[in-house]
DNA sequence: CGCACGGATCGACGCCGGTCGATGTCGTCC
DNA sequence: GGACGACATCGACCGGCGTCGATCCGTGCG
């Protein structure tokens, strides 16, 4: 901030007050990757799909589209999005795609979120 | 699915064939609650952000300003989302908004990820 | 082969949110 | 009081995304 930076006269613009010079914020990769993922949770409809898929261990959008209460499309491209993420995995047979979640997903985000300074760190 | 359905010829549209009947999805309230956290961390900007405030124990805008390369109006949006999504914690200190990390909201956010098919169920 | 079923994809629509220049507000200093 | 700096807010722009009806694709069965 200002005060601290009235005492260092010759860092005026090169060193903000808290943040060490040779601490830069997290790679953008890194964040884009992150924030990707969290995106894809961050959908109150693909909590209930995630909800429903972890409580029969795998479903199918037939399954799906009642209890959340939207159209087979809606479902269909939520459930791709999930997958994109990398936090459920598909398997087509015969007529039905089976979706299961993949618990190493949400244990790494929940390690990331965890320990925050070292999570947010990570690269 | 179909062939399950078959076998059960009284729950023909009533019953999912992995769900339980009596396993709703994650309540509504409750997804619309975890999204909005979620949300406010799915942003690169806002990981980046947060990841110079955890370095520093606590910053204020005209330090962030540099480090992501953003204008001052969308950083102090940015923070803006974090606050009200409990992540960070403001304190005006005469020109200065000290922003800090809440790492209780943080805790929680991995407490419901690592434990997902509990942690989603919590409310 | 034709039909039924499950699910993916397409295209359109409306809403949301990231971004920034401009401006307003507040606190500090002279 | 006026000037300055930090930061919040406003308004506009633009791209992204959730949603659904329609359609397409693949599988299974008679």
């Amino acid at each position: 901030m200002a005060d601290a930076r009235a005492t260092l006269p010759v860092l005026d613009d090169a060193d903000a007050c808290c943040t060490p010079p040779d601490t830069p914020p997290l790679a953008r990769a890194d964040a884009q990757r992150l924030a990707e993922q969290l995106k894809a949770l961050a959908d109150p409809m693909r909590l209930q799909l995630l909800s429903l898929v972890m409580d029969c261990d795998s479903a199918c959008i037939c399954d799906l589209t009642g209890p959340v209460g939207l159209s087979q499309p809606t479902v269909s491209h939520h459930m791709r999005v999930l997958v994109e993420a990398g936090l459920l995995t598909r398997e087509q047979r015969g007529r039905w795609a089976h979706y299961r979640v993949v618990p190493e997903a949400f244990a790494q985000l929940a390690g990331l979120l965890a320990d925050p300074r070292q999570g947010l760190r990570t690269s």
